[in-house]
DNA sequence: ACAATAGTGTCTGTCAGACACTATGCC
DNA sequence: GGCATAGTGTCTGACAGACACTATTGT
């Protein structure tokens, strides 16, 4: 094969500098600079119902967060994100969709790419980069096991803290001011993932990734208002929604109030605002 | 001091994990994961002033881009993002900053992680991760070398195309929508952060950073015109900028017409919109 | 019947877009 | 004087915030 390449860039002329390049690509030595050790890190977004005890009324909607257990050091015993370390061979991204499908079970989730932390002692073992991504994702679209498991945390502000909260057990509260209440910088990796959702959430359509196919549009709203952290107005938020979505004609039933029109969401029509 | 240490650790009870954590690290071997090579590339903003033949006019003003031709393989003569490989021993933006005070003898400037670029291929040598990040600098801040080197590159746009003109010789154009015209991934690099800007400057202060301390509220009108490229209404422009800025009492003169009063950023009062 | 939510109509104040107008220095 | 820019006043239409109102189910 080198033979043909060789002879069509002597053919197509003025080649002489591709040759060289080559040849000096042959002759590298990838050592010469140090390399770096890279992990991945994953921030799992999602909405989770909190059936309240009235049967008439609607779960409360909170984002959530897919925590881990460390099981080794360093940390070990301490909350932290979905992560692992790159294989040179990989895409980032593939790192990531590997983590994913090793510790969720889900191979098919939105993911982009949230920022790259370097704090020289995020890690204590050595200097560690961490590419992080923010995914997000409907619960129901996760198998049994990963929906259940007591791997979420509810995000809760208390003025002007942020707090963690375990969806099992409610006792288990991680305070996301103090960065020691997660492993290395997580606690920074969240917070900058909640601030990017609630920036993007107003001129994107991210927020579809995190409802059904099918969705209610007070679902819906619920969804930004967890992410927003306030609450909207129902007349004003289904105006400026309207244009994003079409009816299924399918309707809810059976939650002892009116029922609700279902509605999927209509591609990127335009832009939000 | 180790003895010190773990004293207090065992004193304050509960120690174990400590101690246990300390000894792990001590014998933690750094070549389990296979390290990645990566660099840093930054993208440096600046305006340029497009002086016209007529004494009477203003200078046009244009978003323009630093750029370096390539003196080695791979990618040799064609232009290049400033960039460096990442020394272990330091941080990304310490990195950065050593190869802006290198490259342009500038030790101070608005800096921004832009993302991690990790396209498999996109350097013939091996796989490289980089880490880009976005400078804004007023033309004016840098040394005279560095301010009329022909290393600035316009970005002009000609319809769907964006493409960037060398300033002292406008006969070389190179069009971004052509990943080859820069090397490496550098194309994809100056969209991105095209893009970023021009999200960024709707609800945060940065287009402060492209002017000069002082400023008169047309040339910062022209910053967000050059960003944005598109016209803007002056009395809509001047009705939201103008809590935002103070006047400093100072005009500008000599200009062929009246006089403009010099304004300068009154800190982050609040957002923009 | 009634609790609870679904969904719509409409008023109002704010603000961006638009245009017209006045102000001023330098050749 | 007149060119070119600086800077302001004000009208208008679009639209977010706000509230009131009607609709519909399961128990």
């Amino acid at each position: 094969m080198a033979h043909v390449r060789d002879l069509v860039t002597r053919l197509t002329g003025g080649a002489d500098k591709e040759v060289e390049e080559r040849s000096f690509l042959d002759s590298y030595d990838s050592s010469v600079f140090e390399k770096v050790s890279v992990t991945t890190d994953i921030l799992v977004f999602s909405i989770s119902d909190i059936t309240t005890t009235n049967y008439r009324k609607l779960p409360e909607k909170k984002m959530s967060v897919y925590l881990t257990q460390r099981t080794q050091f360093p940390f070990k015993d301490k909350w932290s994100l979905a992560g692992g370390f790159v294989n040179p061979k990989e895409t980032l991204v593939e790192t990531a969709m590997g983590v994913l499908k090793r510790k969720m079970g889900i191979d098919e989730l939105y993911l982009e790419q949230l920022y790259t932390f370097d704090a020289p002692n995020r890690d204590p073992r050595m200097r560690i980069l961490s590419v992080a991504y923010m995914a997000l994702l409907n619960r129901k679209d996760l198998p049994e096991n990963a929906r259940q498991e007591s791997l979420w945390f509810n995000i809760i502000r208390d003025g002007e803290k942020i707090l963690l909260q375990n969806e099992c057990h409610p006792e288990i509260i991680l305070d996301l001011s103090d960065k020691q209440s997660l492993a290395f910088d997580h606690a920074d990796i969240i917070l900058t993932g909640l601030n990017r959702l609630q920036n993007k959430i107003e001129y994107t359509d991210l927020a579809f990734h995190l409802v059904s196919q099918e969705f209610t549009l007070t679902e819906l709203q619920n969804v930004y208002e967890a992410i927003l952290g306030k609450k909207l107005l129902a007349p004003a938020f289904r105006r400026v929604i309207k244009p994003l979505v079409e009816a299924t004609g399918n309707f809810t039933a059976g939650s002892g109030h009116r029922p609700s029109a279902l509605f999927r969401y209509k591609g990127a029509t335009s832009a939000l605002s």
